[in-house]
DNA sequence: TAAGGTATTCGACAGTTGTAGAGATAAGTC
DNA sequence: GACTTATCTCTACAACTGTCGAATACCTTA
């Protein structure tokens, strides 16, 4: 289970990721972009782009003689269903396993486990209301 | 990116799930235990069985005249490498939007985040040492 | 040993994903 | 206009997934 995040192919997934963070572009455009990333060729990328049109996760415009993409699905809600469904399926409800990795494995800075607790601060005290 | 899990198809996952949980069994005891979340035909599960062997996360030996499945990898390894790629593909690296979505959603009962509190409480200490 | 029941083996097929070349086109340049 | 270049469109293809059915093999029992 980790090949695709919410019905987007891994590959998919990474054109995403390069539209949300450019806001939109050419094929040609977000080509340069995943360059470095993986090397693909003006036709995979393009076919990508169209592929994830046809899913409706993106949008594409003409403007002149060139297709302009955008994404039509934020970022975050991905992300949360992707969050939903491993918590869902993966950790079956419960955070343990998740922390566990993550602070054994000692992936977790001092900033971040400070941050996370005073998130569950603000999260207690509002659910006090 | 959420339609597999760590090389796992999806529905390999269900498999695996119901082998972790009933430590081993034969096709046809798996093929009842997925009964009622996917209604399988006997051949679908043996299928997936056997290509689970042939990717190395089960072994089988016979047994009489029936194969009995096992798995061959730990149900927690997979986790874990389910966390990471999550945490680095999706999450990249912050905790922020996993635990905005858990405590917004309300998903996460007020045990739970104590909990949560107090897994970070025996981090910060340990960390001390 | 012929009949039944159970498990296995094989092969198949449609859909998805990863990847891309070849040819058609539109646009700008001499 | 003819040529060059940047884009797009189409088609293809292998690997992986989700799903079996049909044929076969293996026991058990009347």
């Amino acid at each position: 289970m980790n090949k695709t995040v919410a019905d987007l192919a891994k590959a998919e997934w990474s054109v995403m990721e390069a539209l949300w963070s450019r806001g939109n572009g050419t094929a040609t455009e977000l080509q340069g972009d995943l360059t470095e990333a993986h090397g693909w060729a003006y036709s995979t990328v393009k076919t990508m782009l169209d592929r994830l049109v046809d899913k409706g996760y993106v949008k594409s415009r003409r403007v002149g003689n060139v297709y302009e993409y955008s994404a039509r699905i934020k970022r975050k809600s991905v992300v949360a269903r992707i969050v939903d469904d491993v918590y869902d399926r993966v950790l079956k409800g419960s955070l343990e396993p998740l922390m566990d990795r993550l602070l054994k494995a000692r992936r977790l800075s001092r900033e971040e486990s400070v941050q996370l607790r005073e998130m569950l601060d603000r999260y207690e005290e509002e659910d006090h209301r």
